[in-house]
RNA sequence: GCGCCCGUAGCUCAGCUGGAUAGAGCAUCAGACUUCGAAUCUGAGGGUCGGGAGUUCGAAUCUCUCCGGGCGCGCCA
């Protein structure tokens, strides 16, 4: 048996397990019970939990589905925390609990404590959640703050539920763009030694954010750098600048809070890894991770000479047929095989990504999930193709693609101008309305569906608003405490909530709200398999809208209903458990989300 | 032309991996403050789940096919 403090099988993992008991009783071992659920009712007067155990056994076993049900109803009525069984429309089995249930439910979130819907079907399974992962050449917009919001509560949702996660950014630092970087820096770099440099020329980056990183290197290399070819100082600007924009990077996500474990380097899979000067051992010369990479797929047959037929659309006046080094990605479900070598020699970017994703999984990530924008869909299948290539089959890559982010204020879409280099950034919106807003709302939306974010509508103080709305639930809970005290009713002990008798609870509303924080662990174990952290951010507008609802209900009406009785200690202390278990549960929901759960908000 | 994503109330979106009579918020209308915080709540109206066919006890959910929107389609990441 499990100790009360020990998070053990939540309420419908446990009536599951009877149930699924039950159906294999009544069968007999070789029936399939995997497909049997227990879940909530769509309608509270079906009792307390739902199954479909006889409807999905009903074809195996050769039985009409409501005879299936009134033999298995037959052992669950044997059950000692079920009260009542029914069977109702095709064969739904409709269970109505013990009432003893429910103040034992409500129990186990005061004695969990923020641990309460914590689980274990991560089994500490080692998860890579890749996001982000923006090149390093100007600062982060909000279409980068989704990804990141979205990845960070994915991951912390993952780690609730007992994975062992790791968050990872992929700095782009080897490709072009880099390049096109450290020339752009290099033109502020003259501008500081007072050349006049005109205007940006045509395809480098012509933002302001590059005049910091131009003026260090003018005073730590005075003039020296325009002495040198660009085949010399490209290097050194490239690092300088890459360096400066991923401190920049870093800092918007703190702002976010959001604090990525691993930072990889695309340049150190084809250079290497970056000598470490304290190292007692001389440097060892740099392994190109991506060519032994590529090796080893054309060992094993995945890789090859070859003419791909000219692409459907774009312009083709450029496309120049030639052989050249593919991956056989059509093995593994994509559409054609895809190049690997650059017509000038150098790595695609597909070529080091499989390179990098080999990593992963070389590093003990079997299950990796990436983190994307939705115009990268076409790649999905090439990568997906590539992780079972390097991983042997035995790797599974999730892509989840993050749709993109308009940008309003008021309803009217904020104006960008790219060419100009003066689009919004993401850290002047976190700075305009707070982290919190930014990722709850980014949160409260599933992540393949377009963002309409209002600048305006985000920190009005309103219902219109659910991180408010949630938020104002668990400081109207906090404030309740505070009243309690002051009138001399709360427990000076915070057991004595605990061992408060909460079998006083028995307002539908109140016992509606249990039912909602017994739902807590089944839910979270749900949205973490599905990598689908929005719903942890629905479930806690629920519970808050319960919250408030009870709470009006003890306006004048029904001024029995208050969570404050003053001249009836016994129920205060019952209801102030109830408070306590929802400004738990909000509590616990907002964190898993990095959003902040305020004790009051005046 | 091909691939992926999306289409649910006037608007913005959920719908718990196939369950019962499809739900919230906004907007509209009608109500509740000498309150434990009205930044809240109660109620009403509002639907061929884009159309059609199929799979089965059962479909918004899975398959196919159209319609409409978005993204992508060597040598950008």
């Amino acid at each position: 048996m499990l100790g009360p403090s020990t998070p053990g099988p939540h309420l419908f993992a446990e009536m599951q397990a009877r149930v699924r008991d039950a159906a294999g009783a009544v069968l007999g071992s070789g029936a399939d019970l995997t497909r049997i659920v227990v879940e909530p009712p769509r309608d509270a007067s079906h009792g307390d939990m739902a199954t479909n155990a006889a409807m999905v056994l009903a074809k195996d076993a050769g039985q009409k589905p409501r005879d299936l049900a009134e033999a298995i109803a037959e052992k669950l009525r044997a059950d000692a925390k079920i009260e009542k069984v029914d069977i109702a429309g095709p064969g739904f089995i409709n269970l109505t609990l013990k009432g003893e249930v429910w103040p034992d439910a409500l129990r186990a979130v005061l004695e969990q404590g923020k641990t309460y819907g914590r689980g274990t079907v991560g089994a500490g399974k080692k998860v890579n959640v890749e996001y982000v992962s923006a090149n390093p050449t100007g600062p982060l917009h909000v279409g980068h703050g989704r990804g990141a919001v979205f990845g960070d509560a994915l991951s912390s949702l993952l780690v609730a539920a007992g994975f062992d996660v790791t968050r990872e950014y992929y700095i782009n630092d080897a490709g072009a763009q880099v390049d096109v970087l450290a020339r752009s820096a290099f033109l502020r770099y003259r501008e500081a030694l007072g050349e006049d440099i005109g205007d940006i020329p045509e395809g480098l980056y012509p933002g302001d954010y590059l005049k910091e990183c131009g003026a260090e290197l003018a005073a730590d290399y005075g003039d020296k750098l325009k002495a040198m070819p660009e085949a010399e100082w490209l290097p050194i600007v490239r690092r300088r600048a890459t360096d400066m924009m991923m401190a920049e990077i870093r800092n918007d996500l703190a702002r976010l809070r959001i604090v990525p474990e691993v930072f990889f380097s695309e340049r150190s899979l084809i250079e290497g890894e970056e000598p470490d000067p304290f190292a007692s051992e001389p440097p060892r010369p740099p392994a190109d991770v991506v060519a032994e990479t590529i090796a080893a797929l054309r060992t094993a047959g995945h890789v090859y000479e070859g003419r791909l037929p000219p692409p459907k659309s774009g312009n083709l006046e450029d496309w120049e047929d030639r052989e050249q080094t593919l991956f056989r990605s059509t093995d593994f479900g994509d559409d054609v095989d895809r190049p690997l070598l650059k017509s000038d020699g150098s790595y695609t970017y597909f070529a080091t990504d499989i390179a990098y994703h080999k990593s992963k999984f070389d590093r003990g990530f079997a299950d990796m999930i990436y983190v994307w924008g939705a115009d990268h869909g076409g790649y999905v299948k090439r990568m997906q193709a590539a992780v079972k290539a390097v991983s042997g089959g035995k790797g599974q890559l999730d892509i989840k693609l993050v749709q993109l982010v308009r940008l309003l204020r008021n309803g009217e879409p904020v104006k960008m101008s790219k060419r100009a280099g003066d689009y919004i950034t993401l850290r002047e919106v976190v700075d305009e309305v707070g982290k919190d807003a930014v990722r709850f709302d980014m949160l409260y939306r599933k992540n393949d569906a377009v963002l309409d974010f209002d600048l305006a509508k985000v920190i009005e103080q309103s219902k219109d608003n659910p991180v408010f709305y949630v938020q104002y639930g668990h400081a109207r809970g906090k404030s309740i405490f505070r009243t309690a005290a002051d009138q001399g009713l709360l427990p000076a002990d915070p057991a004595a909530l605990r061992k408060a008798d909460l079998a006083r609870l028995t307002d539908p509303g109140e016992l509606s709200i249990i039912r909602k924080l017994a739902l807590y662990p089944r839910m979270l174990e749900a949205a973490a398999l599905a990598h689908e952290p929005h719903r942890v951010a629905f479930y806690l507008y629920e519970l808050a809208s319960e919250f408030h609802a009870q709470w009006t209900r003890g306006g004048k009406e029904s001024p029995h209903l208050r969570f404050i009785i003053q001249d009836d200690p016994q129920t205060t202390v019952a209801r102030l458990a109830l408070v306590q278990g929802i400004v738990t549960v909000l509590a616990c929901g907002l964190d898993l989300l990095g959003v902040e759960a305020p004790d009051e908000m005046r």
